[in-house]
Order: C-alpha cells, then structure tokens, then sequence
DNA sequence: ATATGGCCCTGGTTGC
DNA sequence: TGCAACCAGGGCCATA
C-alpha cells in the first residue's frame, strides 16, 4: 500500500519526467465515478494545462499545473529537466493556476508510459501529453481519488497532519501528550501525521522500542522522541530505497521498491525477530493488522 | 475523545 | 481441479 515514501517516489519520478509537459487530451474510463471531482469536470479543467511541478503532500501525489507558455510544452528540454526541486522553487512554480491531487488508496499506480503500452486492467485515467507520453491512473480496488482544484476559485491542497519527516520534538509532545489512545492508531491518524501508513507505523514502532497497544499519554520524553526519530530515520531509508513493494506498488516507471526486504516486523508473524530471535507477534489494532517483538518493544 | 465496525472494491488465498 | 467464501485495509462514516 502506497505510504509516504511510495508516494514521495512516485511524486519525484513524475515529476522528473514530466515538468514542463503539457496534458494535450483527457480520457476518463470505468463505470462509476471513483473521484472526488466529477469526470467530465477534471477532464475539461486538465486538457491545456502545463504540467508546472509534482510533489508529495503526506499520501496525496499534487500536481501542479498551469498555462502553458509556449516554451517547454512540446518538447521539455534536458537542461530544465532537474532545475527545479522543492529545494529553489523555480518561476513555473510560482503561480499555479489549479492543482490535480491524486491519492492512490491501497493499489493505485501512477504511471509514465507510451501511448503503445498495453492498457492495464482498472486503468481509470489516461492523460495524453504534448511530448507524445502518457500519464495512467490505474487502481484495482478502487480506493483512489483523483481531484481537480481550480485555485481561482478553492485554496491550494494542504494536508491535515504535521509532515513526519520535518515535524519538531516539541511538536511531536505537542501532538501525542495529550491524548489517550493506542500510539499505532496515533501514528495512523492523517490529522495527527500525514503520510504514515500501516507498514511504517509497525517498523517505526519496532525500531523505537515501543509496543502498538501503548498509549500516546503514557509515553515518556526518551521513547516521544525515540519514535519521531525512528519515524524519521525509516520513511528516510524507505525513500532512498524506492518505497516498499509489499501488494503491487511500483513507482511512475513501473519500478518495484527494495524496502520491503528491510522490514524487521510488518508481515513477519511468527518469523524470528531480527534482533533477539522471539517469535513476531500479530494483533488487531484500529482494524489493522499490527506486527511487534513482544521482547523488544514494550 | 476514543473505539468499533461497516462500507467501498478486487485479487489472492483458503476451504470444501 | 473448480468454485465459492473469505479477507485485507486507507479513508470515511455512523454508532457506542
């Protein structure tokens, strides 16, 4: 399931791919309509746009699209192709005129491809582009949501939750003192954090020491900050690691990810931990499977 | 404020 | 082997 660092990875790889680009032709498939903005209404808001910057807001993928002015749509030239990161905001991202937000839910794909590449099953958008490519929304379950913002008339998206990779300590207590419930439903809560899923809450909590069931009150200074650190340190490694290919991820390329062969608890039950060689356990939390040492963490 | 369970939806797994 | 029942789970909602 797409987590933060999935996301992030597919959001960088769009984004490389297709700054500068622009969506020449909208075609939306699939019965009913999956979206939080009407088809017909994305379409006609999308076609002309230029695809100004693609970036990552906890598990929403936003792009950020306006007029095309006439100098990169057709061709998007090497020398632009890196220049504008998050880092140096370029003059393209300045003034977005709308936004096209994109949550994958459990099993949706954002995909590059050419016009050739055989349509994959659930394929529910297709937007075909100035340089001949073709972005692909693609979501068995149908857990996605695809959005269209004219911001003229809504404000930018923004997520409900502190980012994990750059909240502070003190936010951090801020967030979770206060409360009392289990610290893995905490951690699952978008309003609390954006971006964490059900795989990084288990192998943040294993890494920091600290049992799923534990309550986020009860929680000392040491293991608050143990976990945002732990957080930070696996969604850090995860994404340097192209994301965790556990169901179907793949990023825009069609690319599996590499860290599920560094989870230590997500989906071992009964396997050996990794650091003292107790059995994984397996709960039910919040409705979600919930993988833990009952050695290390406690 | 927090917990629980249903809903959506399909592919994979399990059971007979 | 074949088919049906079952289940996972992100986000959201209603209910407890």
């Amino acid at each position: 399931m797409p987590e933060l660092p999935e996301v992030e990875t597919i959001a960088r790889g769009v984004h490389e791919r297709l700054r500068g680009d622009q969506i020449v032709e909208v075609w939306f498939g699939g019965h009913r309509e999956p979206f939080k903005t009407p088809a017909a209404r994305q379409a006609r808001g999308l076609e002309g746009q230029a695809i100004l910057a693609v970036h990552r807001t906890g598990k929403h993928i936003v792009c950020e699209l306006g007029p095309a002015d006439g100098s990169v749509q057709s061709h998007p030239s090497r020398k632009n192709k890196d220049a504008a990161r998050v880092e140096h905001p370029g003059a393209m991202e300045s003034n977005p005129a709308a936004q096209w937000i994109v949550h994958l839910g459990m099993t949706g794909r954002l995909l590059v491809t050419t016009p050739e590449a055989p349509m994959a099953a659930h394929t529910h958008a297709r937007l075909s582009l100035a340089s001949g490519r073709e972005l692909r929304f693609v979501d068995p379950r149908r857990f996605g949501r695809l959005e269209f913002r004219d911001l003229s008339r809504s404000p930018g998206f923004s997520a409900p939750g502190a980012d994990p990779l750059n909240v502070t300590a003190e936010e951090f207590v801020q967030l979770f003192r206060p409360r009392r419930l289990a610290i893995k439903a905490a951690l699952l809560n978008q309003k609390l954090l954006s971006g964490v899923g059900n795989i990084y809450a288990d192998e943040s909590l294993f890494r920091a020491g600290i049992r799923p069931r534990r309550l986020t009150g009860r929680l000392t200074g040491a293991e608050l900050d143990r976990l945002r650190l732990a957080l930070r340190e696996v969604l850090e490694h995860a994404i340097r690691l192209g994301g965790s290919s556990v169901s179907d991820y793949v990023d825009a390329d069609g690319v599996r990810g590499f860290f599920q062969l560094e989870h230590c608890v997500y989906l071992r039950t009964g396997l050996a931990c990794l650091r003292c060689q107790t059995p994984i356990r397996r709960i039910l939390l919040a409705g979600r499977g919930t993988h833990y040492c009952p050695r290390c963490q406690m």
